[in-house]
DNA sequence: TAAATTTGCTTAAACGATTAAGCAAATATA
DNA sequence: TATATTTGCTTAATCGTTTAAGCAAATTTA
């Protein structure tokens, strides 16, 4: 069809005998223009099939309407949930949404936050790579002067917007409800401290064991990057120790996976040898045999609460990055794998 | 501190006194530029901690570097891989990527295909959603005259690039394996023949059955939207059947948990009263009791071909879309779940 | 030594939209 | 009727970068 050249607002000026600037006001209903030119704007629009270059409005505006998602990868529910919650309440605003994978690598974050700014996105949603300690590309985002929002994986040294769930009640919640069930020795395979939510969820242990008189075992706590391998690994250790764990709490859903894969091969009865409880209710902990007790994280409401969060700070003219979180009450949802009737 | 505006290639040539022309020159490295100039500008560049606009380079080129990539969801493994071995091929190329997902849902296709369009990407890889049997917005995308590139949900009729695997040998290969097996009665979980690939899944699964020698009875051929519900519902349907099928060839992975679920919780052996085979070869078929033989859709190869030949189309001057389908072997694992010794 | 080429820059015009400023005609107000 | 206001546009600058065209100085070639 020869569709060379696109259409521009010039070409329906021309057409129309009037300036682009004119077009520019009808086709944003300008109470300056005229009824009669509005109308004639628009049909000219459709018949030549206008389409406005975002590139060059969003230049001179300084406001690209794009916001910049980082998360460690898509494809856990947890994630996608977020984005997909984050992206309906954005897209109402009229904001379009990129998203981006770190892996957990440090490198590949640093790399989408380049992108992203390059881009000229008006903000940044993230969740940060299991990897990460410096912040120095985080701060890079904040010297821009662009809202920053995270969640899940923070860090209070930002001093930006954090949208989560409270860890350390967490851990306290399911040690109480393991003790409940008659536990006595629970271990915790956790995260790397150096992520805070996975810190937290330690401390929350630590304190929930004190709290109910039990002792702290190192033997029965480990850190690892919580993948379905690590959580294998980790629950063989337990397997092999002369006093085996009767509970075992995984700060994440796919390395209690793992865990409950290693029991089931050793035919460890589960709840009643040993209760497993996870983190995240990723719905694979429904489907398996027995299924996994966890913890709901409300990945649909962190999603609109973070979109919420950048909305009302782009729209507010004097706002100034400053330490704010937005803690939800997690759940616990028990399932199978710990509900052993005692 | 005081980052209100921006460093531009105008400051560098102030600082320099140069002309902003020569700075642009000198960051790209063009040979009329002096070797001194060259340093000269990247050291103020860093002091000025200078980040090119990408919107404006962009709108001048009338080239964005961005891909846009539309998937029904990330939180499936085979998306999210095909995704990020597109990312990894077109990153080295100096591309970027726009995630959107249209959940299945064609209006949400329509509303990312507009986005993508706005946000002036230079192409366009997609799979598309289950719903879509319309494909004007996809004829707008070709309109543009931006390469397009399918992959996995295809459509002959639109004459584009494609890449994908052979639905209709899979199916073969799957009768064969379970006629291997010793099945006689071969039921098909399928999805909507409105889709290609499924219909082809289907159309596989019918001409197998006949170069057997089996005959196709309708009770044991079901259409849906394969989610792990349908999987449920569809099995258990066959359940009551006064005939019940000795094998059930699932076309999802989600689907044939689904329908495993059913099998379980009915204490029906598989395989030894029942057969089962999904497809897509997601993570959770190896995790789950039994282990679900299922294909290999081979998503990182999917993903790299795409990005390739996306590269290939935007490099040639002369490119006009046309019909050309890459078509990858797909590979039958086979686990427990279909593992019968007869 | 004169002419041709190369080097190293500058000038100015784009890319397509938005918007401040301005101006004439139409309408309202006194 | 004279003045003020509103309406409906136009003009021109701007966003930050790229690039065609051009020009003087330096260097090469004949």
């Amino acid at each position: 069809m020869g569709n060379k050249k696109r259409t521009t607002i010039k070409d329906i000026a021309n057409v129309l005998n009037i300036s682009a600037a004119a077009v520019s006001k009808a086709l944003h209903n300008d109470s300056r223009i005229s009824k009669q030119t509005k109308e004639d704007v628009k049909r000219v629009a459709k018949e030549l099939n206008y389409q406005p270059n975002h590139l060059a409005s969003a230049l001179r505006k300084g406001k690209s309407n794009l916001v910049g998602v980082i998360v460690p990868r898509t494809n856990s529910n947890f994630f996608s949930s977020v984005i997909e919650n984050m992206e309906a309440v954005l897209d109402k605003a009229g904001y379009n949404i990129i998203i981006t994978q770190s892996k957990e690598s440090f490198k590949k974050e640093c790399k989408n936050i380049d992108t992203l700014l390059y881009t000229q996105v008006d903000g940044i949603i993230a969740s940060m790579a299991n990897e990460t300690t410096d912040l120095s590309y985080y701060e890079k985002i904040k010297s821009k002067g662009i809202p920053l929002i995270l969640f899940d994986r923070g860090e209070n040294d930002l001093n930006v917007d954090y949208v989560g769930i409270n860890d350390y009640d967490s851990s306290h919640m399911i040690v109480e409800h393991l003790v409940e069930k008659g536990c006595k020795r629970i271990a915790h395979i956790g995260g790397y401290r150096r992520t805070r939510i996975f810190n937290n969820r330690i401390r929350g242990y630590i304190d929930a064991l004190t709290k109910h008189n039990l002792p702290l075992d190192q033997n029965l706590l480990t850190e690892s990057s919580l993948t379905l391998e690590d959580g294998r690994e980790m629950m063989q250790k337990f397997l092999q120790l002369e006093q085996r764990p009767d509970a075992v709490y995984v700060a994440s859903d796919y390395a209690a996976l793992g865990a409950l894969q290693v029991l089931n091969e050793n035919n460890i009865n589960v709840p009643e040898d040993i209760c497993l409880i996870g983190f995240g209710n990723e719905p694979f902990t429904s489907f398996v045999k027995p299924t996994i007790s966890t913890v709901n994280q409300h990945s649909a409401e962190i999603g609109k609460i973070a979109a919420e969060t950048f909305l009302s700070r782009i729209n507010d003219e004097n706002w100034k990055p400053s330490l704010n979180k937005n803690i939800l009450k997690s759940e616990l949802i028990v399932r199978e794998s710990s509900d052993k009737k005692n």
